[in-house]
DNA sequence: ATATATTTTTAGTCTTATCTAAATATACGT
DNA sequence: ACGTATATTTAGATAAGACTAAAAATATAT
């Protein structure tokens, strides 16, 4: 497998997660920042590698052998990215770039290795499920703050607006990645919470809680 | 830099470290296992990018930025290589490989915190140097066991000949990676040395005393 | 339902890195 | 020094992966 091939099947991975259907040529040119015309090719040579199920004009589906596929990388990516932030002590808003180069080294006994020094962690720094060696992961629990009721609880476990101007913000108002968050009040007018992290509680607005995401514990 | 003519680079500097002479088309074609006519290609290249003086016929040697670019890549699969030994506990005779893949890795924010991570280590698992980010390294002291004068000392640090059959019969008589070695006696005769590992005193033939790397201590 | 817009594919070109075969330059032996 | 052997380069081809421009298929709107 060329890299290449590797990140056209996890592209197609990540765009057919949310739903089952196919994934047309343009949405993954998008995603990949290619051109249609340089997906169509892949798709037939992932075709005729049996990694995907592609029909002209109908886009792609992945084989069982391109999930496999897929969750292997992806099981790689994440597993790098702990390490980076565990062991490296790297931020968990820089490590995906690195871990887009470090997914594509090829040793079954490297990510083996690496995952039991790692204590085989279950979540990546962003709160994803981390695949084992035989595909399996957890469901993913990853949600929006704004989705959780008064009185539940989670630990904080990303952003979806990953600006710097905004990881900036929650760093001065004291929200760091890991923190255990509590709801103690939702106020439907302007979609606020009042939150308590450690021992202080606070009120923060409806552009946090729509742009934080918290593992339910 | 594209990872081909990283290995290039890293090739000529190989091959020029011993003799300070022009480097062969065809002593790198031998290196790199291609052919003569892909070297050629390639040191064009390198000569366009000023890593390599390149002239027709007479070989090449790297430039200033080239031989900084060699360093750096040399600096790099040498603390991967220490990564893996240390951290992950590869032996020291399957990090090679690896490290090949891992040195093509691009992030000098990831190679400084590697770096510091294993406690800025001034020797690789094999007792090569490691260039420091500046690309200055000590002075290789590594000898073959047999050069060295009775009495002396040295740390095993690695082999000549890495055939597994030399590696295996290593442990068999207990010599391991790290130990250190103290010179008791040495037979012109057959050119076997007696040797002090910890405790134990015992003879060694001359196979294994001209494919035993050793740095004084 | 038919024209128009959008999506996708095809055809042909480019770059990197490789190869083989042929041509040319350098080195070696007597 | 001269012919042969070896080393090196050139020329032309190939494959992966990208591109542009044009063609073809599908979707949409009135």
């Amino acid at each position: 497998m060329t890299r290449s091939e590797e990140n056209y099947i996890k592209a197609i991975y990540h765009l057919s997660k949310a739903d089952k259907k196919a994934v047309a040529t343009n949405t993954i040119a998008e995603q990949m920042q290619t051109k249609p015309s340089s997906v169509t090719d892949m798709l037939k040579r992932l075709s005729e590698k049996a990694l995907i199920n592609y029909i002209k004009y109908q886009g792609a589906t992945l084989t069982d052998e391109g999930t496999k596929t897929a969750l292997s990388i992806i099981r790689k990516h994440r597993l790098w990215e702990v390490f980076l932030v565990e062991k490296l002590h790297f931020s968990w808003d820089e490590v995906h770039v690195l871990a887009e180069q470090l997914e594509h080294i090829k040793s079954e006994k490297l990510v083996d290795r690496l995952d039991q020094h790692l204590g085989f962690p279950e979540f990546d720094p962003h709160g994803d499920p981390i695949p084992s060696k035989l595909g399996v992961f957890a469901e993913t629990t990853k949600k929006l703050l704004h989705e959780l009721a008064v009185k539940s609880r989670g630990r904080c476990v990303g952003v979806k607006d990953s600006s710097s101007t905004f990881l900036k913000f929650l760093d001065k108002i004291q929200i760091a990645l890991g923190d255990e968050i509590t709801v103690l009040d939702k106020e439907e007018f302007d979609g606020s919470m009042l939150i308590q992290i450690k021992e202080r509680s606070f009120r923060i607005s409806n552009q946090i809680t729509t742009n934080l995401y918290i593992r339910m514990i």
